[in-house]
DNA sequence: AACTCGGGGGA
DNA sequence: TCCCCAGAGTT
């Protein structure tokens, strides 16, 4: 590992009383995730991640579940995990199961091309990997679907290692409690790198999401009740604007108008799929083009790119791997 | 560097 | 309405 970590003591410094007071408030107050569970071990017991130091996430699991929050809320991600990975409990177990059935189960997460990016990973992971995901970050990295963030996600949370995945609520604790200003997205990953603790990786990073996601938000910040304000650089400086994690780079790109956007059509398209096949008249009506065949043409090309539909020589659409 | 990719929740 | 969400892949 070529990061910068701090086994060097922030003892009595400022960011060294503020990883300790996140981490305590933490061991109380950290979310309670379906994901963060450890392997069974066979004693009975249920297990508490945060009662054992040592305690690991199912790789497996930290997968499916970091390749749900890509863009997607934790709350909702909750919602929908449990059943998901019951259905597909292992990397085996999915790359046998036609894409169809991992685009069926994604239902009401969006993004589907996640759904099957993941297929093809566990698919990557029977045929290279002898059925596990790979450690190293490079080879994490190199599995569809799985970007910097999320191969640090694995990195630290299924296998213990000193990696800081930064995602957006990570990015702005560090701009503001941090830095107290703007960063850009290496600068970000340098100033994480060097604030893993040796002891507690994982937890320090479900730490630093659990924070950003109760207090540090990017609306409006709960500054008040912060278990780290009396460490934070940019409540220390008397919050000048700019807000300093509005200047930091993860922010989503522009947002679109939703409703008859390409994005809205290809979801009402690849929603009807799921339930049954459509022939060309139905697929125009369900996107609502019927008087748009190139716009139509183009969405639906769009869709058989991204490995979320095949057509037939009707131009009719089905699921991949599911006959029509 | 800028776009595209879903859908829902909150203010 | 507008903004945001445990990002990644493509151009």
């Amino acid at each position: 590992m070529s990061d910068e970590h701090t086994d060097r003591a922030h003892e009595d410094t400022r960011l060294g009383r503020l990883q300790r007071a996140l981490l305590a408030w933490y061991d109380l107050q950290g979310r309670d995730l379906p994901w963060r569970e450890p392997p069974e071990d066979g004693s009975g017991q249920t297990a508490d991640a945060r009662s054992r130091p040592g305690a690991r996430c199912r790789p497996w699991a930290v997968l499916v579940s970091e390749l749900m929050l890509q863009q997607t809320q934790a709350a909702r991600v909750a919602a929908r995990f449990p059943e998901f990975l019951g259905r597909f409990p292992d990397p085996a177990t999915m790359a046998a199961a036609p894409v169809s059935a991992v685009i069926d189960a994604w239902q009401g997460l969006g993004y589907n091309r996640r759904a099957v990016n993941l297929h093809r990973a566990a698919q990557e992971m029977v045929w290279r990997h002898g059925g596990h995901l790979p450690r190293e970050l490079d080879e994490l990295e190199a599995l569809p679907g799985v970007g910097p963030y999320t191969a640090r996600a694995v990195a630290a949370f299924a296998y213990g290692q000193l990696r800081a995945p930064v995602d957006t609520n990570v990015a702005r604790v560090m701009a503001r409690a941090v830095a107290g200003a703007g960063l850009g997205r290496a600068e970000a990953q340098r100033v994480a790198d060097g604030l893993v603790p040796v002891d507690r990786p994982a937890d320090w990073s479900h730490a630093l999401m659990d924070l950003g996601a109760r207090y540090c938000t990017a609306r409006r910040p709960v500054c008040g009740s912060c278990p780290v304000a009396t460490q934070c650089a940019w409540r220390a400086a008397g919050w000048p604007d700019p807000d300093p994690a509005r200047a930091s780079s993860v922010r989503a790109g522009p947002q679109d108008a939703f409703a008859g956007s390409d994005r809205y059509c290809r979801g009402r398209i690849v929603d009807a799929l799921r339930r049954a096949p459509l022939d060309a008249s139905e697929v125009a009506a369900t996107a609502g083009l019927e008087d748009a065949p190139e716009r139509l043409e183009r969405i639906v090309v769009g869709l058989v790119r991204d490995g979320l539909a095949v057509r037939d020589e009707h131009g009719g659409l089905c699921l991949p791997g599911r006959g029509g």
